[in-house]
RNA sequence: GCCGGAGUGGCGGAAUGGUAGACGCGACGGACUCAAAAUCCGUUGGCCGCAAGGUCGUGGGGGUUCGAGUCCCCCCUCCGGUACCA
């Protein structure tokens, strides 16, 4: 290829293809298990077929992809590889709406995406290709429902979950996003439906999903992760009831025990039909039956009125023996801590709203600044106030801080309550009502009740003949045959589970599938895990932070607990990178016409240039808005580097000084190169590049040493290599080297290059410039002083001034302090 | 409301507490061309000045420091998350 490209035009489109085929040929990728070097496993979020590669793949990708082979340069074995999210909701409604089986339109576009992959130039496995839909896959998944299932880390609940009537499924918690409750995936409004789910016991490891030690982790994805849990330590308090049964609240003030007034169930709470009196029977049901209503219709916004009725019971206040009235109300939410609260409407905003409306009493128990404490009637709102205790009995006069901790202590030594832990974080509901998913291995038996599909006769194959109908059933249900099975266990009739897994459950596991995609003894080839895991760099949107990234920790660690692998952590180092915009900085979107084809503008720029200039373009971690007429800029000065290639130092006499300089400028850009790749800079990466090149341009036209000059081009290259790999390439062998570019190892700095002679000497008169001296370097610092005070510039800002004071800091600036 | 993050030229963005605006886009001027594009050379934060130079300048206000885009406090705006979570 060398020969037959010698044309002189810098020409991607036959250069880029040429070199694929070539590297496909000679495996340059492939990545196996060699225990002589470390490892580097280096992954990026696993892509959902889609149809077309768009530009967030790209820029989710290709910058990845650098990092990944200047990982590779710099000695490691390194694991990249790449598959399909294969399952999920757009094949299935392209199966209702044209008519497509939905495992047509998947590898179909599974075929395209990977040729737009290979086109891109990533360093990719492709033996490791791994594509959750398959069986082979999908098996495993249901592997690990079982075991999870066994460890009674899965379980059926019948519960109230939130269901999209567009997707008609139910979703999981974390997939319900914003103030109006939407489907994450086609943002309709979600309802609450009560119905059987599957749940994986998340909440089982929410203290340790808290820790993030070890992790490289951005602090922003760790505070998410950290609300979403959502941890409150307080205490749990027991009430007797007046029917004899222990009402359990859990509070973060048990300091304001002595202000109750009253308490509130939800209105689903147990508790509540053994509490009602026969007079508030009616009212009661009537309550419950409205709020049960209201939550199906939608969720209304937190700021109404609150509404809520009287049970006719009473539980007794452990602390004083006070009878205090039950109520119930659809604000005391079932789901968080016990379903029941104790009010406290005096320091309690929502309590006191509470209790104005229904014309409860308001007991202040904390003092206020003024040390007065007020009449409850003469409140207009709860208090903040942070003084000592009142009226709390023995606790009265405790200061506000040690408050907590007298009553926590209090409690436990009277055997009331104890400190206790609340999270936010719910189970995850693993179940969907649809048909293109991992089925869930269970079959229900009237006399055995659910059981795991046996080991051997995994996986459970999905049929292929199925009616894909929007029914809000499970297209599964709806086969004549398949869900007709006997019970593993009795032998007796009994149905299959319809639903099938969410997609987030195949996603969980699929850095460990690509260990050994082959592999049919289980998920994955210990002796590939044992080699290869952790996950060393992971690259994706931050949108994943409390989905896929809670799952995938919580799959880890359940799966470390049952004793399938080992580790505490999936991913150690976590970076993810911001959303490309439109050129008119709005989100893009098919609708409003301002979506960049990448297609398109490989065909005209090539790939290098494409990558280059994602990298270049914006702060990766940020992102921001398309500009077309910016990746002119890269695609000029890869045009450049190729014809300053070709055209050499020319035949100029040898300049010294910018001999040295230019070799100076290619060390410091290797330092500086190294140095942002690891951290992921991509932008200052290529600005550092170009810089230099220019100092190349500059130098060749002074006139260089041919060894410098050469050593500057060796180096270059292998420094392009991960940004433009094609044109890398191409250019090595242009130089004479008969190994690939892509095999050569990072260069080393030369310390010696990287001395200076003499350096810019700042002179600042009371913090301002004044001026610049050049002096050798280890001139002594009592010259530089003299040198500073005598200086044109400055001296005509010191004159008839007293100098107060000399700063010198040696090799860089003086300021002059005078006044 | 609460929890994060971000505000730097016309634009994207650089800057271990020490020369603000690297690099690139755009714009302007010039060369080449019959012409345009491409390419090449130069200029390009604002204001004052013929110039030398001066002066202001990193959302706003205060502070720490010899010195602040960078550290601290208060505020404003935008973005993201979350929201009756007891």
């Amino acid at each position: 290829m060398t020969e037959e490209t010698r044309l002189d035009t810098y020409d991607p489109s036959t250069l880029e293809p040429a070199w694929q085929e070539r590297w496909e040929r000679e495996g340059l990728y492939r990545s196996d298990i060699d225990p002589e070097r470390p490892k580097h496993y280096a992954l990026t979020m696993l892509p959902y077929p889609s149809g077309d590669l768009h530009i967030g793949h790209w820029y989710a990708m290709a910058p990845s992809d650098a990092r990944a082979r200047y990982m590779r340069m710099r000695g490691f074995n390194v694991l990249f590889p790449m598959g399909f999210d294969a399952f999920g909701l757009p094949a299935e409604n392209a199966a209702i709406s044209r008519g497509i089986h939905p495992s047509e339109w998947t590898y179909s576009n599974i075929e395209r995406m990977r040729d737009q992959l290979k086109r891109m130039g990533m360093m990719v496995d492709w033996r490791r290709e791994s594509v959750s839909a398959d069986p082979t896959y999908y098996h495993w998944t249901q592997w690990f429902f079982r075991r999870l299932l066994e460890a009674d880390l899965a379980y059926r609940k019948r519960a109230p979950v939130d269901w999209c009537p567009s997707c008609n499924t139910t979703l999981a918690r974390e997939q319900v996003w914003g103030d109006d409750r939407r489907c994450e995936r086609c943002t309709t409004p979600v309802v609450r439906k009560e119905l059987s789910q599957w749940f994986f016991r998340t909440t089982r490891y929410a203290e340790e999903l808290l820790t993030f030690s070890g992790l490289d982790w951005p602090e922003r994805v760790e505070t998410l992760q950290r609300n979403w849990i959502g941890r409150s330590e307080g205490a749990s308090v027991v009430f007797e009831t007046e029917s004899g049964s222990a009402l359990e609240i859990f509070t973060t003030r048990p300091d304001t025990l002595w202000g109750v007034t009253f308490m509130v169930l939800a209105p689903e709470h147990p508790l509540v039909e053994e509490l009602m009196s026969d007079e508030q029977r009616s009212e009661v049901e009537a309550y419950i039956e409205t709020s049960t209503r209201q939550t199906e219709i939608q969720r209304e916004s937190a700021d109404r009125e609150k509404t809520g009725v009287f049970t006719g019971g009473y539980a007794v206040n452990p602390v004083n023996g006070e009878r205090v009235p039950v109520w119930i109300a659809d604000y005391v939410l079932m789901s968080y801590g016990t379903g029941a609260i104790m009010a406290v409407p005096a320091h309690d905003q929502r309590d006191f709203e509470f209790a104005r409306r229904f014309g409860l009493e308001v007991r202040p128990v904390i003092l206020p600044d003024d040390g007065i404490l007020p009449l409850g009637e003469d409140l207009e709102a709860a208090t903040t106030d942070s003084g000592p205790m009142a009226a709390s009995g023995p606790l009265t006069d405790t200061p506000a801080d040690r408050a907590l901790e007298a009553t926590l202590t209090y409690l436990e030594a009277e055997g009331i309550g104890e400190r206790s832990v609340s999270y936010r974080l719910r189970d995850w509901l693993v179940s969907r009502q649809r048909y293109w998913g991992a089925p869930i291995p269970v079959v229900h038996c009237r006399e055995c009740g659910p059981v795991a599909v046996p080991e051997e006769e995994l996986p459970v194959l999905l049929p292929d003949d199925v009616e894909w109908l929007p029914t809000g059933e499970s297209p599964l249900k709806l086969h004549p045959t398949w869900r007709h099975v006997d019970c593993p266990k009795c032998g007796g009739k009994a149905e299959r589970e319809t639903d099938t897994m969410d997609t987030f459950m195949c996603s969980s596991w699929y850095h460990l599938r690509y260990l050994s995609p082959d592999y049919d003894q289980g998920p994955f080839d210990p002796a590939e895990y044992d080699y290869w895991m952790p996950v060393d760099t992971y690259t994706g949107g931050i949108e994943h932070a409390t989905m896929h990234l809670i799952y995938t920790r919580f799959f880890h660690k359940a799966c470390r607990d049952l004793g399938i692998l080992q580790g505490d952590e999936p991913m150690r180092m976590l970076r993810n990178q911001g959303i490309i915009l439109g050129e008119d900085s709005e989100k893009m979107s098919k609708s409003r016409g301002n979506v960049v084809a990448p297609d398109e503008l490989v065909d005209y720029y090539g790939t290098d240039v494409m990558r280059a200039y994602l990298m270049f373009f914006a702060r990766w971690e940020q992102g921001g808005p398309w500009n077309s007429r910016g990746i002119e800029g890269t695609a000029r000065w890869l045009r450049r580097l190729w014809n300053l290639f070709h055209e050499g130092a020319g035949d100029h006499p040898v300049d010294e000084e910018a001999t040295r300089d230019l070799r100076r400028k290619v060390h410091q850009t290797l330092q500086k190169v190294g140095r942002d790749f690891e951290e992921l800079q991509f932008n200052t990466i290529v600005a550092a590049m170009m810089e230099l090149f220019n100092q190349m341009s500059e130098a060749s036209a002074a006139g260089v040493e041919p060894d410098a000059w050469d050593e500057a081009w060796s180096i270059y290259l292998r420094m392009l290599a991960p940004v433009a790999p094609h044109l890398a390439e191409e250019l090595w062998h242009r130089r004479g080297e008969k190994t690939s570019v892509h095999r050569a190892s990072w260069p080393e700095i030369d310390e010696e290059a990287l001395e200076v002679e003499s350096f810019t000497l700042v002179i600042q008169v009371n913090g301002k410039l004044r001026d610049r001296l050049t002096l050798p370097v280890g001139t002594p610092e009592k010259e530089i002083r003299t040198r500073a005070l005598e200086a044109e510039g400055a001296a005509k800002f010191i004159e008839g001034k007293t100098v107060r004071k000399v700063i010198v800091v040696p090799g860089r600036l003086v300021n002059v302090v005078v006044s």
